[in-house]
DNA sequence: GTTTTTTCGATAGCAAAACTATCATGTTTT
DNA sequence: AAAACATGATAGTTTTGCTATCGAAAAAAC
């Protein structure tokens, strides 16, 4: 399967299009590389500047700080995955099927499909993993919201939200039981790599299992609105 | 309704223990203070040590890093779930019963306990919402793991996964389900406050909300593992 | 009740992180 | 050919994160 890409993440989030330039892609590929290698505390742009022959100062021409940065990638990182969502339910018709696709496409089943962006999926998870709630968890939080840096997540979100509606109408709690989907999805495959106390899930892309949790989840919440089921 | 505490955080986790002299106490009462109110990023031990009229240097005699100090905190605040989880569900015996209970503390629905420790609650529950995550996202998380560090975390969520496996035998996930209810019960009123297109929850400390949707969420799923219901 | 240890204040200093500024040079665009 | 722009090269600032040293005061041990 192939993903041709028209989104390009918000404008505002980066001080030029990053796309435009060999510099700029290479500041995205390898930035996602490193981050990915030494986790975004230990990330910075002089570290960055170096690996890839550049200075400093030029990175700052493309991102004000490594914030943008990592919101930059998981904004590409949720693009990609609400693309995914639409073209794999476009032939599907039953609610349930949609919603057993989507968990799969969460739960990164569909990593191989080819996108085109040229970025390092399993980078990409990694970080989406470990560090996008360091995205929001922040005092700035209200302000970056208020820039419309967080639509593609909400989006991605509602439209989950949207899906779950659809299968049992009744159901209150479709948001929460959406970013809780998602939030999990990255969570738990990360406590079992790191702490297995905290989770059923198996080490090392046990993702069958983790499927299993989430439809479980999900289908037991939602059946429960369903009457007669 | 009063806690006697004789549990103490690792003390692996000071240099040494803040609760015996006044400077460490200090310390502690007002660094969680701070920290609330300016975040785990922009907190500081230079800073606190401007505020608490003291040095820099006296601070780190206690605390190796910022980082300890916010996992100290924690540490406070899971002690104090699980002994109030202790006490709560000493005199009940129906599972149901139990888990609903357990659901409203885990949703702050019993912060007006007093605990006798001295330190602010609602700046504690703010901080687990905020900060919690990041004491263990990082590159480091297996080392800290090793030091037994996350016990008590790991503890409170093995005792909830043992009142699921108590309700509904056949379920498989009681740990995943108790480190989701867990995570949830931060993450869904940051949402609530923050960005609300995530959640169903209301603003405001909306907890009887929060508790609907954590109840329906995991009565749902280990209903659904019991023959009959 | 005075040694001895411990604690804390006070000051200093360092390396890294997180930027910002400037200017020259090369490269596109018009 | 001129104007506009991107990058390199260099430098410098403030803040963070942390360590070292030394003397005074307070607490503990003898």
């Amino acid at each position: 399967m192939n993903l041709r890409f028209t989104i390009r993440p918000n404008e505002k989030l980066a001080l030029r299009d990053p796309e435009s330039s060999d510099l700029g892609r290479k500041i995205v590929r390898q930035g996602l590389m490193l981050m990915h290698k030494i986790g975004y505390e230990h990330f910075t742009f002089r570290k960055l500047a170096t690996e890839i022959d550049t200075k400093e100062a030029s990175i700052y021409r493309y991102f004000e700080n490594k914030h943008r940065f990592l919101l930059y990638l998981l904004t590409w990182h949720w693009n990609i995955l609400e693309y995914t969502v639409i073209v794999s339910l476009r032939n599907l018709d039953d609610p349930a099927e949609k919603i057993r696709t989507l968990i799969r496409i969460v739960a990164n089943d569909f990593s191989d499909w080819d996108d085109e962006t040229g970025l390092d999926r399993n980078a990409l998870h990694g970080i989406a993993m470990a560090e996008s709630s360091k995205v929001y968890l922040i005092k700035e939080v209200d302000e970056v919201n208020r820039e419309q840096l967080f639509k593609p997540y909400k989006d991605l979100c509602g439209r989950i939200a949207g899906l779950f509606s659809e299968y049992a109408p009744g159901y209150p709690f479709s948001r929460s039981l959406s970013s809780t989907m998602l939030e999990m999805s990255q969570l738990q495959p990360y406590f079992a790599q790191h702490l297995p106390a905290l989770t059923d899930i198996g080490k090392d892309g046990d993702y069958e299992k983790l499927i299993r949790f989430l439809e479980n989840l999900v289908f037991s919440v939602l059946d429960n609105h369903i009457p007669g089921k």
